[in-house]
DNA sequence: GTTGATTTTTATGTATACAATTCTATTATG
DNA sequence: CATAATAGAATTGTATACATAAAAATCAAC
């Protein structure tokens, strides 16, 4: 496999104090998030090295990285996969991140500076353009990072690094459980209507859109649910009128 | 330096699925918890090596997963050290545990079965134990355990991720702000008053006993604010009657 | 052809060697 | 005497080699 990313060492950007494993990380997060690595993929460790010029040691950091995240599942011996989170399991995902989001949105309220909320709406901006111009990959991306820099002007840098793994996995419960329907993700809409409630410093308003928000995501499981159990019903329904083996 | 711990690397014990950097982490963890390893200190990748006769491979993936929890803190280049939050950080701390276990206290009323919380109270009965003997160390990792499984039996996996991160911050707060006092840390009664609100169902009776749980650790770094005030007044009260350099 | 055992291959886990960086001690200089 | 510069030691970062465990392939027997 060729080197699809190389890595310079010296690369003495301006505040730039990112290691190797961090860019690889990033690189498989990002890859995850826009869904360029679907649930379920096998994450060879060699085949990584070679596709960013580094050895086995960095992809191994970077994995067990996004390990502890919950993002891709390390299985001993037996390599590492991106994560495949089963609907119950989506569900806690969801659930832990109303609790996140609720303290995110109040501390958010009180705190915000006039000038980050302008940078929240050039980022919604750019996520409407995104999916404007048919960029779901990217467009999820900035939509995760929305709420990420929420959580940054929380203050609060437990909250936000708890926040970064529940994103990420929410991002890949949308990849698996919303396959093919574009118009859902017009959550920029919801974005705007949030961002003029802290702008406003509407605390009750704030955190009730954020739960709407959140309950469209939990919607879809249900009925992805059914969905599932429909198709089950389907491929079994000659059951009954056939001999069991 | 002798090797303190050998790691055998057949122990086919049951369920044993830990590797060895499982065991490293653990161990180290474990250390920072009881206040044998106070904040601050220096982790010294060789030095650990020989004390638990692994390379430095294990050493640095056990660092990381702990430095991934902000228990220590990893430098770039210039190694890890026992973390020493600030009294802010602190409170930043307290603060999201009063977010998950407030999430947590309640899920844990739905959802406890009753050996569930006999095992709770036995681990309770133990932290006493350890307190009434004097083993603080003991005593306050049995304090930690306690919240841990508490989250456990809330029955969400992000959530208990998170906390384990929180209490062990915790640990360290009390350990970096609660010097010498011990009468404190008779958290046991606060944890025998939630089991029964737990067990009595009561949500709301339940949630007020944790929060004001949380209160006792707050109010220690408001002393321990004060108190460092105080020293410096106390250090530089010459200073008006003095030439200044 | 299907099943099961055995070998071969591949991938992961760990140790180690070397490179790059930071820390420390010594010396030089004002 | 304090400060700066520099050489050396110690420590971390990365690559690589080897050990070990899965997975795949081959072959045997039925």
């Amino acid at each position: 496999m060729s080197r699809l990313t190389e890595i310079k060492k010296s690369d003495p950007k301006k505040g730039e104090k990112k290691t190797q494993d961090d860019i690889v990380y990033e690189h498989i997060f990002d890859a995850i998030l826009e869904q360029r690595l679907p649930p379920g993929t096998k994450l060879n460790e060699e085949s990584l090295g070679e596709i960013f010029g580094v050895s086995r040691t960095i992809i191994r950091r970077a994995l067990s990285r996004l390990g502890y995240e919950q993002v891709v599942v390390l299985r001993p011996n037996r390599g590492a996969v991106v994560a495949s989170p089963t609907i119950d399991e989506a569900r806690q995902i969801v659930f832990a991140r109303r609790v996140v989001e609720k303290a995110v949105t109040e501390l958010v309220c009180d705190n915000a500076e006039t000038d980050q909320i302008e940078q929240l709406k050039q980022l919604v901006r750019d996520e409407r353009a995104c999916f404007d111009r048919g960029d779901l990959g990217a467009g999820i991306r900035l939509s995760g990072e929305f709420h990420l820099r929420l959580a940054e002007m929380a203050k609060n840098p437990p909250l936000l690094s708890f926040q970064r793994s529940l994103v990420s996995l929410c991002s890949l419960i949308i990849a698996q459980f919303e396959k093919g329907e574009t118009k859902s993700h017009c959550s920029y809409d919801e974005h705007f209507e949030l961002i003029d409630a802290i702008a406003q410093r509407d605390k009750d308003k704030a955190v009730a859109l954020m739960m709407h928000h959140l309950d469209h995501i939990e919607h879809k499981l249900s009925l992805d649910e059914e969905a599932a159990d429909n198709d089950l019903k389907a491929i079994f329904s000659n059951v009954r009128s056939r001999k069991l083996s």
